[in-house]
RNA sequence: GCCGGGAUGGCGGAAUUGGUAGACGCACACGACUCAAAAUCGUGCGGAGUAAUCCAUGGGAGUUCGAUUCUCCCUCCCGGCACCA
């Protein structure tokens, strides 16, 4: 027995959160004249060289006028739990915080409350502030960000510059998306569904002068970076797969080929170039269409014979909006260009030139070879206007049936062969073969009366014979062909060798019933069947070709988009379409070529609430940078910033402010009036949390080489094509120019599951389903809320709000609060003891396991069972005590200090030393032997570790339980798994 | 259409080299305490059946001694891309 004394009885307070929260907040941010600890406040973050650095960061808020819903701090609770982990685990953590607040839903508030943006902002930030405070999160303020700040944005505008002087922004006057009700040009990244992200206003097509970032330049290193591996041979960044999915998706890399097309007419100089990513169906091409905005339509013109039609239809698709005109569903239109014929390079062909608004003129060139036979839209747009389509690909199946599989050692021989559907003379059903030589596939086969063509023998002929020699039929009379040939590769048992079946599809009907025998031979191979349209799926479902013949004998037939053997082709026939692309580019004369469906960022906005592009137009100089010196450019104050709509910023009505003198030549200049996007601030802002004061550069170097990368990213999936995209583009751009040293700068990212409302649907104003946190911390408690947003569910799922399941977390928080009274209260036995450590050390592992990867769920659960069988003792020890706070303390830190420091700790538990497990303690003594007689559970008993084999296979036989379930019966095998169970197979 | 993720009690969810399905929590029911209620504590809680037992992880097949877990097919839900040649 171990004895312990036992103590007064203590007067403790009962728990309230309102008497402690408020007050460790406090202590723990100025922790330096509370003497918590070590002389500096505890969240303070310091590049130390004799630890281990760890970056946990947080996607930072846009402070809206709204304030927060709990599903906001979802993410920030979770970095937090990291960190103070990793602090408490001995390493220097940086966990900072900041604000976005350029772009337009500040500007948009400030318009409506007729405020500067500014006032907005302040107001806004300082709410927000004081909500994340009340939940104790351990930021160091000290390195807080705001992007609007001038300090701040001076580094933005100088990342511009940079960008600038590599060639890699530049002035477009392209057609870019414009919204109309915002009144500003608009990247791609910012539409959804062809409309404006922000407000839902269909964007248009205008020209319009912007700055745009070169970020296509980028796209390979963007898309194979996303896949890098570190020395290790790890993944560099350990993202989601969705949404390294979706960034993958948004550059849409297709690897294709660029071929000319020369006009027949010697009098046109140039040729059409079309982007195609299947070279290999060059000889199916049987249109050009050329979208209506090609530069070579207008010189095409004055020879076009339609002249009128062809102006008429272009500016028809000028009046369509970007959601119709790239509406797939809709039906095709288009204008031939009469007078106009281009030649095929591959077989010297004439074919017909088209435009049509389903080409798009930003993509590839702008123009297109149209297959109809092997694509959809081509194959639409060839049915409306009849156009021919040619076949150049057959469809390859291969035998699936072991007893006919491909033998690869084996050559290949290329076979013609008929494969007839035969109609009865006078009812609804088709004759087909009931095969006996494949019986030992196990089931019906049902095929298509089918033969080898002999040397040079008619289709038609051979199908007839077929007919004849295989079902007897004599009067069966050729109505059509059905379409070109499907291949199939086999291996023939008789031939002996692997083929590549050319399989021709015929159809017949039988005039009358009229029949000869048929040679025993081939009635010892298979028998006739008739099968009505009904019964069709018996014979469907044998070869993997059979529904195309049939589909193409209904007429529903549809394209092949898909790869097989190249037919009608010349010389290419006969081989595989997919080893043939780059064969038939070299001979059509073109080139490969890659193509990205990313474009450019469109950087520039016609509006007053950003960072000012920092340029000048000089008349001599043309654009200048301004001097990095004179950095930042502030914005200027400016009595209305109202949107123009005009393409200009409300900028460019300040005359004092845009007219300058040009840095190089001193003569007279004007500033670039347009500003950056949203985007821009929170491009790089993770950089400058590692240094944010500094004055001479963005960050410093050596900063930068400690703090980077960073170790864990929080935030919502959302920003998958947008921020992460940009943000991965900037950074690689400071790598070019030495400013960091990663190639990629966020290592894990981790995105957070959206709280939805209470009934289901998104927490919003516009629902009213919106929950304060507030409110929440004001009933329950910061900790109680920390708590079940974390116990909810898995952390990266959506998952409704149930402020009624609340209360089991404030409950386990007041059982965790009481277990103080059992500290040392009785004698406990040795017994009693070690259950109580076991606990303990099983929790320990559990939830320092669960917290690196980020499930809080069961972290928290598993602290559930352990305080539960604790509570169940009538007694623990202090230490033991003292290991669960810590445990706690990261979830629910304001409590887990409380208690800590009412045991008379001197220093906060958020720098004590995370508890350690003894695997000792986590293995039992005894286990539980599960008994199944064939597979199912019938009984269990406890054996002792150590138990052999053959122990746990008597006991299980001598079980009562299991008694009942063999006698009698035979026992034929016996599956024993260590530790686990036993199962005893009877017949 | 293509790609990615998912479906388990009344509810949120546990459980994976395939080995007792439903941990933990909510709700609910009963009991204790109370004049009473709340709080708290205790017990029960997938369905059917008196029971033995049977059924049950979206549906259907398969592999296996044994499947929530592996394979194939299907249905539905969520997310991304989409006339991208």
């Amino acid at each position: 027995m171990i004895h312990r004394m036992k103590k007064k009885i203590n007067v403790f307070p009962v728990y309230n959160p309102a008497n402690i929260e408020n007050k460790w907040q406090k202590k723990w941010q100025s922790a330096n004249r509370s003497g918590l600890g070590s002389a500096s406040k505890i969240y303070k973050s310091t590049e130390d060289p004799n630890k281990e650095k760890f970056y946990v960061l947080d996607m930072f808020p846009y402070p809206s006028g709204e304030g927060l819903h709990v599903g906001h701090p979802k993410g920030y609770i979770a970095t937090d739990i990291v960190s103070r982990f990793e602090r408490m685990n001995g390493k220097s953590v940086l966990h900072p915080m900041g604000f976005d607040a350029f772009g337009l839903p500040a500007e948009n508030y400030a318009l409506k409350t007729k405020a500067h943006p500014e006032i907005g902002v302040k107001k806004n930030v300082a709410r927000y502030k004081k909500q994340l405070e009340i939940l104790g999160f351990d930021y160091d303020w000290s390195r807080e960000i705001n992007t609007t700040d001038p300090e701040y944005y001076r580094w933005t505008q100088w990342i511009f510059v940079q960008l600038f002087k590599k060639g890699l922004a530049y002035q477009s006057f392209e057609p870019i998306n414009w919204c109309p009700s915002c009144k500003t040009g608009l990247a791609n990244e910012d539409l959804e569904e062809g409309r404006c992200e922000r407000c839902g206003t269909p964007v248009e097509k205008k020209p319009m002068r912007q700055w745009v970032l070169r970020i296509t330049d980028y796209a390979e290193r963007l898309l194979k970076d996303l896949d890098a591996v570190d020395n290790a041979g790890l993944p560099l960044i350990d993202w989601p797969a969705s949404i390294k999915e979706s960034q993958r998706n948004w550059i849409g890399k297709s690897e294709g080929s660029l071929i000319t097309f020369t006009f027949s007419n010697a009098s046109h100089k140039k040729n059409i170039e079309v982007f195609t990513t299947r070279p290999d169906t060059l000889f199916g091409v049987t249109y050009v269409v050329l979208a209506p905005e090609h530069a070579l339509v207008a010189d095409l013109l004055p020879v076009v014979k339609n002249r009128q039609e062809v102006e008429a239809y272009i500016s028809q698709a000028k009046l369509e909006t970007e959601i119709e005109r790239t509406d797939a569903k809709k039906d095709k239109t288009g204008v031939e260009l009469k007078g106009v014929k281009v030649i095929n390079p591959v077989n010297k062909k004439e074919v017909p030139v088209w435009i049509s608004d389903y080409v798009l003129a930003d993509y590839g060139t702008g123009a297109v070879m149209a297959v109809p036979a092997h694509d959809d839209r081509d194959w639409a747009f060839a049915k409306k206007f009849k156009l021919p389509i040619k076949e150049v690909i057959s469809p390859l199946f291969v035998s699936e049936y072991s007893s006919d599989a491909w033998r690869s050692q084996e050559p290949e021989v290329i076979r013609p062969t008929v494969v007839c559907i035969i109609k009865h003379w006078s009812e609804n059903k088709y004759l087909f073969l009931n095969k006996k030589d494949l019986a030992d596939l196990g089931k019906d086969v049902v095929v298509g009366v089918a033969g080898g063509i002999d040397g040079g023998e008619v289709h038609e002929v051979a199908g007839a014979r077929e007919i004849l020699e295989e079902t007897g039929y004599k009067n069966a009379r050729f109505v059509k062909s059905l379409g070109e040939p499907v291949a199939y590769r086999y291996y023939s048992k008789n031939g002996k060798q692997n083929r590549l079946g050319m399989l021709y599809p015929l159809y017949y009907e039988l005039k009358d019933g009229e029949q000869v025998q048929v040679s025993e031979e081939e009635k010892f191979l298979h028998q006739t069947t008739w099968l009505t349209e009904k019964e069709m799926d018996v014979y469907l479902n044998t070869r993997p070709f059979n529904p195309i013949f049939w589909e193409r004998f209904k007429g529903t037939t549809r394209p092949y988009t898909g790869y097989g053997i190249l037919i009608n082709s010349e010389k290419f026939d006969g081989t595989s379409s997919a080893d043939a692309k780059r064969p038939i580019t070299e001979y059509a004369g073109g080139a490969m070529k890659t193509t990205y469906k990313l474009r450019d960022w469109v950087f520039s906005r016609q509006r007053y609430w950003g960072e000012p592009i920092p340029l000048i137009h000089c008349e001599k100089c043309g654009v200048v940078h301004v001097p990095e010196k004179d950095l930042p450019v502030k914005l200027p104050k400016v009595k209305s910033y109202e949107p123009t709509g005009t393409g200009e910023s409300p900028l460019a009505t300040i005359d004092k402010w845009v007219n300058v003198k040009c840095p190089k030549c001193k003569g007279n200049a004007k500033r670039e009036t347009n500003t950056m996007p949203q985007w821009a601030g929170s491009s790089w802002y993770y950089l400058r949390y590692m240094d944010p004061k500094n004055k001479k550069v963005l960050v410093d170097s050596a900063r930068e080489k400690y703090w980077s990368p960073v170790d864990l990213y929080v935030g919502g999936a959302e920003h998958a094509t947008r921020h992460l995209i940009y943000a991965r583009f900037w950074h690689k751009c400071l790598y070019d120019i030495g400013i960091v040293s990663n190639i990629e700068p966020f290592k894990k990212l981790q995105s957070v599951g959206l709280i939805m409302g209470e009934d289901g649907r998104k927490m919003g104003k516009r629902y009213g389903n919106v929950v304060n946190p507030d409110d929440i911390v004001a009933t329950y408690g910061a900790d109680t809320l920390r708590l079940y947003e974390m116990f909810m569910g898995p952390f990266e799922q959506q998952i409704a709000w149930n402020t009624s399941s609340m209360v089991g977390s404030r409950r386990f928080i007041e059982k965790v609060w009481k277990l103080r009274e059992k500290i040392d209260v009785t004698e406990v036995s040795i017994e009693a003891d070690l259950y109580i450590t076991k606990n303990i050390h099983k929790a320990i592992k559990k939830v320092t396991d669960d917290i690196q990867v980020l499930r809080f769920n069961t972290a928290i659960s598993s602290l559930m069972i352990a305080v539960n069988e604790i509570d169940k003792q009538k007694s623990l020890t202090r230490p033991q005590y003292e290991v669960i706070l810590q445990l706690l303390a990261p979830f629910v830190p304001h409590v887990a200090e409380e208690l800590w420091m009412s045991l008379g700790n001197k220093k906060s538990v958020h720098i004590s030393v995370w508890p350690e497990y003894d695997a000792k303690y986590l293995v039992d003594a005894d286990m539980t032997i599960i008994v199944q007689v064939n597979g199912k559970v019938r009984g269990s008993f406890i054996a002792t570790i150590d138990s052999s084999n053959a122990d746990l296979e008597q006991r299980a036989k001598n079980l009562p339980d299991t008694n009942k379930w063999i006698e009698g019966k035979k026992i034929i095998k016996v599956v024993v798994v260590p530790k686990r169970l036993v199962n005893i197979v009877v017949v």
